[in-house]
DNA sequence: CATCGCGTTCGGTGCTGCCGAACAGGGATG
DNA sequence: CATCCCTGTTCGGCAGCACCGAACGCGATG
């Protein structure tokens, strides 16, 4: 799918049309157990720059998006002209339509050098786009999540739209897959509890115990593979990296169409991606990964 | 300087202070004359988040978020878990410590995508680099500043730390300048006079007849020329672009370290860039610069 | 001309954002 | 061991301000 944030509306701002709440009175206002006490006016701006984040390259109307927020022009306005002072959002001259601002730039810049990993891995991930000459990234694991930060593409490659920040699907990526493999049975079947083993092509795994199994090769081989589970005709394969606590911090992987992709490459391919990733997780100051065989320490 | 956006806080959130602004009653909530009508909460929320971008890596705590933004405790967890909640911040496991989150890569990620150029420049100042060995960049013109939304690093070039989406010193950079050099007199004199030509380094043009002086130059060479008039030891070269309505949109320009540099190549660098910002116009549907000599339309 | 949509402004209501006080946990200090 | 300070957290309660709806001016479209 699209746009993969957690929802910030189901937490907060529970009902899109204008009755609003009449129950709780001064309560905690909405409660669906993580997001207690917060500010609803703020819940609503950032659920705002997701809407203009989602839409048209070529902005959308205020109107646009006091429909799509369920509020009043009013009030939509006031906070687009909030969130247009502070640069988030930018208002094009003609027919004042709203596209993300300069700030939001700004911020990304910022927080992938904030972020655990940053541009230290850059080189690494040109270094391996090179050698493989496929689209490399790097994902951090955001509570089981894998979350691409950065990305390298390959010489040549065709230019995949692959966004950065975004949660993938766990069972569905060769990140994700070489996350899950370092964790517990039970923990990988929370995960898919908790999101469900949606379906994005023919090929995807959509029960728990194929799954399992899978990683239970990802185990042996020492990298995950995604072979068209997520888009028909593109090819992954990744690796995990480690923190300093030996925890998983996140993954390394390549891209590719499948087709460009002999079969007798895939083990050379893996050895360069796992090479890649150990360098990551040495910056990181964590062990590099076992040779082969158990990678996570937990699996007792 | 550190971070320079469009400061909010003197905007709308007047007082720092607990004392809120006895006077005014239901009225409009400060009025400094450009932001009129605007979210209170809002605006201190997107404050918080510049204050932990521009906080240090790893993070700063609920208290220091609360001192910084001059709200009570409480008020200020309130906004950091909606924030939270949207993605925009994270905070570290281990003693709370609040940092960016990846919603702010993802919408600056879609954000570069969004504005004007984008991922389309990419290319070709990926070929600059390789062609100058320098670190090449791509600006827009945010209201006559210099922005940054794109970077490519040279082959083995030094790392400088240049951060995107912040609007640059115009007077004190090759991209400013180049732009600067497409207006009239009196556009300069108004954007100096907005800004004042802070000093960076013993080379920075300080005073508006020098900078006048200095933007004929750029005219009839054809390029602007930042001689460490930013930074010490930094020499940038810049070329303006255009887009489909005649008016400037940006400017390209490459960065290196002087010393690397010797002053018979200036002419061929000149020439290399000039010849990527044409190259970005086109895209941009906007005729190529003339060869030399006037380059903005309205010099009249 | 009439109609629709756009963005904008302005009052008034009452929800909700905000604060301060109080509580619990941890480290450092004596 | 007891004390101190600082952390993050919860909870009441007041009133400030966020919110809505109605009204206005504009341009494009029927």
């Amino acid at each position: 799918m699209g746009g993969w944030v957690r929802d910030v509306s189901a937490a907060v701002d529970g009902a899109p049309m204008s009755t609003q709440q009449p129950d709780g009175g001064a309560a905690p206002a909405g409660d669906d157990g993580t997001g207690r006490y917060t500010v609803r006016s703020v819940a609503r701006a950032m659920r705002l720059v997701q809407i203009v984040a989602d839409g048209p390259a070529n902005g959308l109307t205020l109107s646009d998006l006091a429909r799509s927020l369920g509020t009043s022009k009013s009030t939509t306005l006031a906070l687009a002209r909030t969130l247009t002072a502070a640069g988030m959002l930018r208002d094009a001259k003609p027919g004042p339509r709203y596209t993300l601002g300069t700030a939001a730039i700004r911020l990304g810049d910022i927080a992938r050098g904030q972020l655990p990993l940053g541009d230290l891995s850059r080189p690494l991930l040109t270094e391996l786009a090179e050698e493989t000459k496929m689209t490399s990234r790097l994902a951090i694991c955001d509570e089981g999540f894998p979350v691409f930060i950065e990305r390298v593409d390959g010489p040549g490659s065709v230019r995949f739209h692959t966004p950065l920040g975004q949660r993938e699907m766990p069972h569905a990526s060769a990140a994700g897959k070489a996350i899950l493999a370092t964790m517990t049975e039970q923990q990988v079947r929370d995960m898919c509890a908790q999101t469900g083993l949606r379906r994005r092509t023919s090929h995807t795994i959509t029960d728990v115990d194929s799954l399992l199994a899978n990683l239970e090769l990802v185990r042996s081989n020492g990298f995950a593979i995604d072979d068209e589970e997520d888009a028909e005709g593109i090819f992954c394969l990744g690796t995990a990296i480690f923190g300093h606590d030996g925890a998983v911090a996140g993954a390394v992987s390549v891209t590719g169409i499948k087709g460009d992709l002999p079969a007798w490459r895939v083990n050379e391919l893996g050895q360069a991606v796992r090479r890649a990733a150990d360098q990551v997780s040495e910056i990181l100051g964590g062990q590099r990964q076992k040779d082969t065989g158990r990678t996570g320490s937990e699996t007792a």
